[in-house]
RNA sequence: GGAGCGGUGGCUGAGUGGUCGAAAGCGCCGGUUUGCUAAAUCGGUGAACCGGGAAACUGGUUCCGCAGGUUCGAAUCCUGUCCGCUCCGCCA
């Protein structure tokens, strides 16, 4: 969420970022409303206040008439009060449903536009592999090791649920391993979060868990909601908390479990792994100083690099166009893996992104920070960067490190975790 | 799931319907003193919003889990709700 006064003060910039964003406001509504808004306000504590004096004098009232007539006084100024503020809770509700919709503002070297409007900024150090055959796809490589199980998922769970076997499930905590031991190491504290979270939590991070498009599971007759990844609880872990600046940044990663309805989402080019309901995720979180958020925020994509190249996979860094941002994002960078099984030839895939929101999340969150040296609080800046989706992560690697024989290279980092270096074909 | 108890400032914890933004302690900040540190002692110390001021600061409104209700007036009374704790039951 934007703050309100900068919305009041910059009104034409802000229309103008939600336009370039895709998103439609009517930004002058929201400054006429506010507007309004602040009248009934006045009005409700000026009618408060002297509602407050007449109450005090009752005390040292003269008489009973003198008593009486000041009882019918305050009765009457507070219900007039009640009448303003409730003009103004109405407007408020109003005002904030428009607000909650605005973007984010956007970094001024974001490209504009959609998907193919994106800079690529860097590659890694892997090269795309030269495969003198020709390559599977991640499904007939489960197939030949026996790793999936679609047709089972689909009968516990329906479409887009999966089972994950053998050597798979290997792969799966190994990247889990890795990735937190990898984060542990850089001074990211491990947690494992709650895959529920509430609708406020989900809304403060700029989720909305209703209406036709959502992405989010909700369990019916409650507040609760699966989580889509875990920046909704590691978010909502610190709203309404005022953290001590000096202990700031605080940097976590989290492991959780990924729910995701994926409506609208049919016919795009999804195969497998790729687009599922559930999946299992790492994922970095920070909380900074306004400050130290964009140093946090190369922070984060370097990691992701290190990462990806430590499981020997070709990418390239995609910096997100302003149609492709969402709504928390001020910038975004994508790791896009190459996948030899994706498409005609083969075809770069999203593994991970890593966004800078700014104030946008922790002003919806409450989450402040304060310093003794200084007076009053103020916003921090949040943060949140996949280190790995086991998922698509695997795709990644089967699909890169397969051989002529069918065979599978496991990667030397993950060699610990999974207990061999090659997947033999059954 | 059943029963009971409780949610108050950064923390612990008092609080009779008006004098309570709220005792006390701790913590924190500043001063004094002791050669330094520690100790002692004195003072200060919440947040949001609206307004005045260049600023230090200052006037007002709100905030005692949350939402309602009673009342001229609610931290205090009533209702609902959420959360926590203890006990019982069940359970990985």
């Amino acid at each position: 969420m934007l703050d309100r006064k900068f919305i009041l003060q910059n009104a034409q910039l802000v229309a103008e970022n939600s336009a370039k964003r895709g998103v439609s406001v009517d930004v002058d509504a929201i400054c006429r409303l506010e507007a309004e808004r602040m009248d009934a306000l006045k009005q409700a504590e000026e009618l408060n206040r002297q509602a407050n004096e007449v109450s005090k004098q009752i005390k040292s009232a003269k008489d009973n008439d003198e008593r009486q007539e000041l009882i019918a006084k305050g009765r009457s100024l507070r219900e007039q009060k009640d009448a303003a503020g409730a003009a103004q809770d109405r407007l408020e509700a109003e005002i904030l449903e428009l607000q909650t919709i605005l973007p984010n503002m956007t970094h001024p070297d974001v490209p504009e536009g959609g998907e193919h409007d994106a800079n690529e900024i860097g590659r890694g150090k892997t090269p795309v592999p030269e495969m003198d055959f020709q390559p599977l796809d991640h499904l007939q490589l489960g197939e030949k090791h026996d790793l999936f199980d679609f047709e089972g998922g689909a009968r516990v769970a329906g479409s887009g649920f999966y089972f994950l076997r053998n050597a798979a499930v290997r792969l799966d905590l190994a990247l889990q391993q890795f990735a937190i031991s990898h984060l542990a190491g850089k001074g990211f504290t491990p947690v494992s979060t709650p895959d529920l979270a509430l609708t406020s939590v989900l809304q403060g991070t700029g989720f909305n868990p209703r209406g036709p498009e959502t992405q989010i599971y909700s369990i019916e007759n409650t507040e609760l909601n699966l989580v889509a990844t875990a920046e909704i609880p590691l978010g909502g872990m610190l709203s309404g908390q005022i953290l001590a600046s000096e202990e700031l940044p605080l940097r976590f990663c989290g492991l959780s479990h990924c729910f995701r309805t994926e409506a609208g989402a049919a016919g795009r080019a999804s195969k497998g792994l790729y687009r599922v309901h559930q999946f299992t995720k790492v994922e970095m979180f920070a909380f900074t100083l306004p400050d130290q958020s964009t140093a946090m925020h190369e922070e984060m994509r370097e990691l992701e690099c290190e990462i990806f190249d430590a499981l020997e996979v070709p990418y390239r860094v995609i910096d997100t166009a302003t149609g492709d941002l969402g709504g928390p994002a001020y910038r975004k960078y994508d790791l896009e893996a190459w996948m030899p099984g994706r498409g005609e030839s083969g075809d770069w895939g999203e593994v991970t992104s890593t966004s800078n929101c700014t104030d946008y999340q922790a002003r919806r969150l409450n989450v402040r920070s304060k310093s003794n040296t200084q007076k009053g609080t103020d916003f921090v800046h949040t943060l949140n960067g996949t280190a790995i989706a086991t998922g698509r992560a695997m795709i990644a690697i089967l699909e890169n490190h397969q051989r002529a024989d069918g065979t599978i290279n496991v990667p030397q980092i993950l060699r610990p975790w999974v207990g061999c270096d090659v997947l033999e074909c059954e």
